[in-house]
Order: C-alpha cells, then sequence, then structure tokens
DNA sequence: CCCCTTTTAAACAGAC
DNA sequence: AGTCTGTTTAAAAGGG
C-alpha cells in the first residue's frame, strides 16, 4: 500500500489535533490588533473582515439549524441533493447559550458540518472576494487622488502617504491571497456539493478554533438575547434581524443578507395561509411569567390587560406572526409524528419485554436527544461503524426528523464526556449505522483523527473481519484504508497499535496455521473501562431541556433501554425523564459503538436486539469457557430480566450505571 | 491530589 | 543485518 511509503515526515507532530488548530491560529491573530484600519478611512480592517466572516458563519449556521429544525425546505439550500443532512431539531432547539462549540462540534455530524460549512465557506469566499475588491478599488482610487493631489503637496507628504497605501494594498493583497490559498488549500474553494471528502478539519482550519469559538459564542449570545424560547424556539425573525443588525453594524454595512433564506422566509413569506390565532382567552398559553411567550418574544407585560393589547398589537396577523406560526406547526407537527413512533417503539419494547404495555406514556419520549455528529472527541469506543453497510434504523425512516441516522449518532454523546464505558448493548442494533458509515467516508478521506481509541479501532477493525480475527498487518491495513489520518506516521500509530494489542485484555493472540491472528474478546472489552462516562452533564441537559423536538437518538434509544427498562417502573423518573433518562442515556451511549459494530457484520438487525454478536471469537490464550455464543447474546436480556425481577437489585445497575449518574 | 485511561516513545527479545 | 512482531516500561495528558 501506498500507505507505507507514504511515511511522510511532514507534520509529524504527535500532538492529537494540533495540525488542526495550529494552522487557523494565524488568520485569527493575523487581524487581531492589526490596527491597520486607524489610519487611512473607517477602511475595514482584518479584525472587521473576521467579524464579517464570522458573522456570515453564524448566519449560515442557524440558518441551517433552523431550516433543519423547521424542516422548511428552503429552495436554495443545496443540501437538499445531499442525502441526510439534517439537523435534529432539539438541537435547534436547545437552549442557544448553553450550546457550546464542542456541542455543537458534536451534535452535527461530519457530513453536516461539512456541508455547512461548505454552504458557509462558498458565501465567506464569495464575500471576501468582493470585499476585497472592493477595498481594493477604493485604495487604488485613494491612491489616485492622492498622486493628483500630489502637484499640490509636499513631496514627501505625498511619499509618506503612497507608501502607506501601497503597503496598504500589499496587505490587502496578501491577505486575501492567504485567505484563498487558505481556503483552497482545504478544498474548501471548490464546493462541490459532493461532500466526498472535506474533511472537518476543513472546518477547523477554515476557521480557526477561535474563530468557530467566536462563531458559537455569538449564537449563543444572540440568542441568549431573546431568553429562552426554547420551546417556541423557532422564532428566526428576531434572531436573524437582531444577529445581522446587532454584529453587522460592528462591521460593514455591506454584509449581503441575502444567504440566509430561511431567516428572511419568516420575515416576508407572503403566505398567509394557516392563521391560527385565537390566543387570548381566559388562560394564556402565550402569556407567563409576566411575559410574553410568543416565539422570540419576551416582551413584559404586567397584567392580563396588557399583555392582550401587546399580543394583538404586535402579533397580529401579519406575514411574520403567520410565518412564525407555520414553524411553530411544523415543530408541533413533527413531534406529534416522533411521538407517535416513539410510542409505538415503547409498546413493541415493553411486549417483547413482557412487561405489561401498561400506559403508553407519551412520557419516555420527550428523550430526544438529538446529538449527532460523531465529531471530535477521542473517546466513544463506539467507532464509526457502519462501514459497510449503513442498516437503516429499523424505525426510522419516514419521518424527515427522525431519518437521521446518520445525524444522530451516540458518539456524540460520549464524545461530550470522555471515556465512556460500554456494556452489553451490544445486543441491540441502532440505526447509527448509517450514520457511522457517512462518518466513516468522512474519515477515510479527511486527514482528521478518529475520536475513537486505539483499542476500540482495533477491535473494530478485527470484529469487522470475516472470521473476526486480524494479523497484525492486517489491523495495520484496516487503519489506513479507513482512515486518511493513518496514512501517515505510520511508525506512531503502529507502535501504538501494538502495543494496545499486547496491553489489552481484550485482544487476544491466537496462533494459527499461517503465523498469528488477533481477535477480540468481547467480555474483556466491556470489562476495561469501568470509569464512567461523564457526558457533559451539561450537555445533557441542555438536550434535555431543549429536547422534547427532534428525534430520539436510537442508539440512545437502546441504551435507554438497555440500562433504564428496569426504571421505567419508577414513575418518578419516567415522568422526570430529564435527570434519570439522561444520565441512563449516557450510561449506555458508548454501546453504541460495539452496537454499530455489530451491526455491520451482521448486516442487519432487528431492532429488538440482535442475539447473535460477535459472540464466537476464537479464544485461545485464557479461559475461554464464559464466552460460549450461547453466554453472549442473552446479556441484554439477562441483564433486563434480572433487573425486572430484582428491582432492587443493585447489582447489575451499578456496573451499568454507577450510583452517581443515576442520582 | 490521586487514580485511571489513553497515547506516545522507546527498549528489548524472538522470529524470519 | 534488518525488519516484523510482541512485550514492557515510562511518561505525559486528560478526566473524574
Amino acid at each position: 500500500m501506498m500507505v507505507e511509503s507514504a511515511t511522510e515526515t511532514i507534520r509529524t507532530t504527535p500532538s492529537n489535533q494540533n495540525g488542526v488548530s495550529s494552522l487557523n491560529s494565524q488568520s485569527d491573530s493575523g487581524g487581531r490588533e492589526g490596527g491597520s484600519n486607524g489610519d487611512t478611512n473607517g477602511e475595514v480592517s482584518p479584525v472587521d473582515l473576521l467579524h464579517l466572516q464570522q458573522q456570515q458563519a453564524l448566519q449560515a449556521a442557524r440558518q441551517f439549524l433552523l431550516q433543519q429544525a423547521t424542516g422548511l425546505n428552503s429552495p436554495s439550500s443545496n443540501e437538499a441533493k445531499q442525502p441526510p443532512v439534517q439537523v435534529p431539531v432539539s438541537v435547534a432547539m436547545m437552549t442557544p447559550q448553553m450550546i457550546t462549540p464542542q456541542q455543537m462540534q458534536q451534535i452535527l455530524s461530519p457530513p453536516q458540518l461539512q456541508a455547512l460549512l461548505q454552504q458557509q465557506q462558498a458565501l465567506m469566499l464569495q464575500q471576501l472576494q468582493e470585499y476585497y475588491k472592493k477595498q481594493q478599488e477604493q485604495l487604488h482610487l485613494q491612491l489616485l487622488t492622492q498622486q493628483q493631489q500630489a502637484g499640490k503637496q509636499a513631496k514627501e507628504q505625498l511619499g509618506n502617504k503612497q507608501l502607506a497605501f501601497q503597503q496598504q494594498l500589499i496587505q490587502m493583497q496578501q491577505l486575501q491571497q492567504q485567505h484563498l490559498l487558505n481556503l483552497q488549500r482545504q478544498g474548501l474553494v471548490s464546493l462541490q456539493p459532493s461532500q466526498g471528502g472535506v474533511p472537518m478539519q476543513t472546518l477547523q482550519q477554515a476557521m480557526c478554533p477561535a474563530d468557530l469559538q467566536q462563531l458559537w459564542k455569538d449564537v449563543a449570545n444572540v440568542q441568549n438575547a431573546e431568553d429562552n424560547m426554547k420551546h417556541e424556539g423557532l422564532d428566526l425573525t428576531t434572531n436573524s434581524s437582531n444577529t445581522t443588525s446587532y454584529s453587522a453594524s460592528k462591521v460593514s454595512p455591506q454584509i449581503p443578507h441575502h444567504s440566509l433564506p430561511n431567516g428572511q422566509n419568516s420575515v416576508h413569506t407572503p403566505k398567509r395561509e394557516s392563521s391560527s390565532h385565537e390566543e387570548h382567552t381566559g388562560s394564556h398559553p402565550l402569556y407567563g411569567h409576566g411575559e410574553c411567550k410568543w416565539p422570540g418574544c419576551e416582551a413584559l407585560c404586567e397584567d392580563m390587560g396588557q399583555f392582550i393589547k401587546h399580543l394583538n398589537s404586535e402579533h397580529a396577523l401579519d406575514d411574520r406572526s403567520t410565518a412564525q406560526c407555520r414553524v411553530q406547526m411544523q415543530v408541533v407537527q413533527q413531534l406529534e409524528i416522533q411521538l407517535a413512533k416513539e410510542s409505538e417503539r415503547l409498546q413493541a419494547m415493553m411486549t417483547h419485554l413482557h412487561m405489561r404495555p401498561s400506559e403508553p406514556k407519551p412520557f419516555n419520549q420527550p428523550l430526544n436527544l438529538a446529538s449527532s455528529a460523531s465529531l471530535l472527541k477521542r473517546e466513544s469506543d463506539t467507532f464509526p461503524e457502519g462501514l459497510p453497510h449503513p442498516p437503516t434504523s429499523a424505525t426510522a425512516p419516514i419521518t424527515p426528523l427522525r431519518q437521521g441516522p446518520s445525524v444522530i449518532s451516540s458518539s456524540s454523546l460520549h464524545s461530550v464526556g470522555g471515556p465512556i464505558r460500554r456494556r452489553n448493548s451490544d445486543k441491540f442494533c441502532t440505526p447509527i449505522a448509517s450514520e457511522l458509515a457517512q462518518n466513516h467516508e468522512f474519515y477515510k478521506n479527511a486527514d482528521v483523527r478518529p475520536p475513537f481509541t486505539y483499542a476500540s479501532l482495533i477491535r473494530h477493525a478485527i470484529l469487522e473481519a470475516p472470521d473476526r480475527q486480524l494479523t497484525l498487518n492486517e489491523i495495520y491495513n484496516w487503519f489506513t484504508r479507513m482512515f486518511a489520518y493513518f496514512r501517515r506516521n505510520t511508525a506512531t500509530w503502529k507502535n501504538a497499535v501494538r502495543h494496545n494489542l499486547s496491553l489489552h485484555k481484550c485482544f487476544v493472540r491466537v496462533e494459527n496455521v499461517k503465523g498469528a491472528v488477533w481477535t477480540v474478546d468481547e467480555v474483556e472489552y466491556q470489562k476495561r473501562r469501568p470509569p464512567k462516562m461523564t457526558g457533559s452533564p451539561t450537555l445533557v441537559k441542555n438536550m434535555i431541556s431543549g429536547l422534547g423536538y427532534g428525534s430520539l437518538n436510537a442508539s440512545y434509544q437502546a441504551a435507554l433501554a438497555e440500562s433504564s427498562l428496569p426504571l421505567l417502573n419508577s414513575p418518578t423518573l419516567v415522568n422526570t425523564s430529564t435527570g434519570a433518562s439522561m444520565n441512563m442515556m449516557h450510561v449506555g451511549h458508548d454501546d453504541v459503538s460495539s452496537t454499530v459494530e455489530q451491526v455491520n457484520s451482521n448486516g442487519s438487525c432487528s431492532p429488538g436486539l440482535s442475539p447473535q454478536q460477535y459472540g464466537h471469537q476464537v479464544h485461545v490464550k485464557e479461559e475461554p469457557a464464559e464466552l460460549e455464543e450461547d453466554n453472549r447474546p442473552v446479556s441484554l436480556m439477562a441483564t433486563v430480566s434480572q433487573n425486572l425481577a430484582l428491582p432492587g437489585d443493585e447489582r447489575e445497575l451499578e456496573e451499568e450505571i454507577p450510583a452517581e449518574e443515576l442520582e
């Protein structure tokens, strides 16, 4: 393989994601105090430029999210063609101020980010070019003017000024080139919707981390201003306008807002169909805590009368209100669909587990974790599994919302936290496969370090093999084949691979006819890493709060099913859904990986559980006994039943759900 | 601060 | 002798 030979010595930065961040830092710092603007006119400085970019990105991002969230198909978006670049509603619904950059990354899957980025980059590029052009023109003009006046002015002065201008001009050009180069380097310039392999990196490189951070921050800030409208949350109108004015004013007014098909959509849409506005009655769902609860509005109204007045004046039947209304309708619609689905699923699950289908509790549902993107973050043993075939979730297809198996990946969750631990959730089949598949493509082409540990990668590689065993060399090949990242620094990661193979008990070396092969001892693998995973509690909470929207990540569901089933009995937990369920989800989510992986090899699995896992391994070394095929598959069921049987018994729970998590 | 996991580096041994 | 494989040890980084 070229891989081997390609032992590039180029950027051998051992540090993980360094490469990514380092690149961009320049753009950021570059503009910083550049103070270049000060003198001549109120020219826009690099700093402003950056702001501009950020704003654009921000807009694009918000647009994207909202778009996805509302399900409104803006004709302009080119992702239309692209498969499942979707963001779960819940994401958009999340309390804005809580969305951190990291979470964003985690929320959006690589492909999504790519799409988003591409969009945004296209815009930015375009605008940048225009901007540069303008600037140059202006400079030239000024230069000319100066020259003309030169005659009357002291030569020295002129010389200085000219020099200054020229320098500025040069600076501009350099900046521009640099920027373009930068963009090109990342392949951003070619905004083909193909999405083939624009790596995550791209995003990060195109915008330095700082930019990104800023971007997210801005998003948060802007939205922050509107307090929590998580419920109503979809009011783009105010948001977008705020955003623009707010920041645009700071920057340069030439920011074209056109890029936001959606936002305007809500404002300008001339349609006035649905006009469900018959609020103002006794108890006003739109009024609470002295505030108007209209999406995006938080006008303070001391009393009902005032509120009514406000309502009639501010939220009369106009285009805007209508648009907002429609959005809300969509939201509700989606939620209903989702609810129905989840309910159905719950029923099936309970039935399957021999539980009384008690009340179709509508409550469990609200747990949508719209997470996606299994972006960065290491951990999550999960692995982008879906390599071979994306077994669409057994359930998912229809709803636009949920349709995104690709969008939702458990990994994201874990990622949040860190190491997570997996349990025997392997039995579950989750729809994430497809998503992973996507990610897989991504990692294959993007020189991005996969967010998985060596151990999980190795395991995956081995499990993916026909007979679940690979030679060291085959493992190497798998790495290089699957991840662009591992096509360099071979010595380093190979050493790591060997090290991992030797170090972890879960990897068993088996003497084979033609040599030695490595296999995976699932039991051991599951055992390791007792440390509880902790997804960022915040994120979790956010998701929950923002939740109620979006789709329930299958993986989470699986996790939920696994770990929480026993808890379903407890009304408290169920109702509260938030805390408890969240945690539970957490607990399980890392399992996804395994789940996924299994899905892969098996090809398909029933939503319930797929018994046959990679059960049989070629045990050799030590204790072969325990893990007979028969035993494995049982785990889930066993666990469940055990739990069911002994509600009070902590045994299993302890393992799966550390006390704290249950808290 | 301690513990644990993961990653990276590197030394070393045995086999080919 | 050089390369591959495997095993170990150590240290640093990150998180809980």
